[in-house]
This record gives C-alpha cells, sequence and structure tokens, in this order.
DNA sequence: TACTGGTACATAGTATCGCTGAGTAGTGAA
DNA sequence: TTCACTACTCAGCGATACTATGTACCAGTA
C-alpha cells in the first residue's frame, strides 16, 4: 500500500483504536489482531503500544490487569468517559475532513472525464 | 477544531492539494486562499509553502514564474504525468481507509443506541 | 513623505505520530 | 530443548504540519 498510508494512519489510528474500545475492552495483543482482521494488515505491534501508552496517559482510557491462561498477564483497556468524549470529536473532526475530500474526489472525476 | 485536525493532516493535505491543482494550475497564495475558502481556515501559509516545494522535489508538479499585477511574481504550479499517478493512489488509499473508518463509525453508532 | 494593508514567497525550529528493530517473558507442543 | 504463539516494552528514526518570523512588491491615503 506504500507510505501513504502510514502518514493517513496519523491522527486516526488513535480514533479507530478508541472506536474499536467502544462497548468492549481489549487488551493490546487483541487489539493488533482485531486490526490486521480489518485490512491494517501492516500496522506494528510497537505501534499499537504505543498508542495505548498515549491515551491512558492522556487519561482516555481506564487499564485493568488480568492474568492471562498463556503468557504475560494482559493490560485491559476500556474506553472512560473522556475517552468517549475524545471519540465523538474524533468523529466531528473526521466527518468534516471526510466530507471536503469527497466533494474534491467528485470534481475531479467530472473534470476527468471532460 | 483543535488539534486533531492537525495530525489527521498529515497524509491528506497534499492529496487534497494534488486534487486541487487537477486541471487548473494555481499558485500559493491562491491555493492558501482556496483551502481557507474550503473550510480549512487554520492552515498556515507556511505550510502550504513547505508542501509545494516537497511536492516540486518529488516531481509532481511543473512550475512557471509569472509575473504578478500586485506584489511579487508568482509560482504557478500545474500537475504532471507524476502528480496525477501520484494522486489517482492517493484516492485509493483514501478510499482504502475511509471505507473501513466509515465501517467502524456505523457499528458505533449501532453500539450507542442500545 | 510615511504608513498601512494586501499580495506573494521562504525558512528555521518544534512537536506529534507511526515505523523499524530489538528485547523480555510466559506457556504449551514437537 | 527447541519452536511457536502469546503479550508487552523501548530506543531511535523519518515524515509532516505548525509557529513565528522575515523579505519584498505595490496601492492607497493622511
Amino acid at each position: 500500500m506504500g507510505k501513504q498510508i502510514t502518514e493517513m494512519l496519523k491522527g486516526t489510528l488513535e480514533g479507530i483504536v478508541l472506536a474499536l474500545l467502544t462497548g468492549k475492552p481489549a487488551y493490546g495483543y487483541e487489539i493488533t489482531t482485531l486490526l490486521r482482521d480489518q485490512g491494517f494488515t501492516d500496522i506494528a505491534e510497537g505501534t499499537v503500544y504505543a498508542l495505548l501508552v498515549r491515551i491512558e496517559q492522556k487519561g482516555l482510557v481506564d487499564v485493568e490487569k488480568r492474568p492471562s491462561e498463556k503468557g504475560p498477564p494482559r493490560k485491559v483497556y476500556s474506553l472512560n468517559t473522556q475517552g468517549t468524549q475524545e471519540l465523538e470529536e474524533f468523529w466531528r473532526t473526521w466527518s468534516f475532513l471526510a466530507e471536503r475530500i469527497e466533494q474534491l474526489h467528485s470534481t475531479d472525476r467530472i473534470e476527468g472525464e471532460k
């Protein structure tokens, strides 16, 4: 997919992860595989963990440590009130951007047909 | 709009500018005002000029210097073949991302209604 | 003349964020 | 013991947008 997606994920990946956490707490490794399942095959593990540290420090999630049947204990993240607000703000920002870009996309196509 | 949009623009602003240039060459100052008109009110002039330098160095645009009636000469940028290809790649990447995020958005709304 | 404001471009320094690459550790199966 | 999967951590890097500032040209006006 090239390098474009890397830059495009900046600012959106956080929202994507917050959205994944809506209603269903999850731990880092689980989130990574969820992302891979959804088509983001190239997202590095390290990226996800770093992001989780960030949103925890921003106070957007609550963390609970739980033992795992296999492997080290898990850190389970769940969206709190502040995280929910941040997610809503994310959707507003995303919609703003997406609307304008889609508009450019359609006018581009019309130009192209001339 | 906060800082979310700043991060979200990374990777998309270049595509936005390339799209603006489709079929109609433009110069930096003009592009800045175009962006402002389209709702991107907070984009700094410096950001646009830096981006234009970048896409010129990448060879995505052709540049022509033209005198202005008012003020210093303008640098008029026009999309070339390579730029057009880059823009097409941008649309593919954007569609990939937008589809997945919109899907998350809809499932989020459904979750929220429960 | 001096000043203001609009036009037009440029750039040094900073912060953010995702990626690379490597490492640590626990578990179970071959 | 070796491998593979699970699970988390971290140092260093590169790309990009923002801040702040500067240069320069022109027109109107007090």
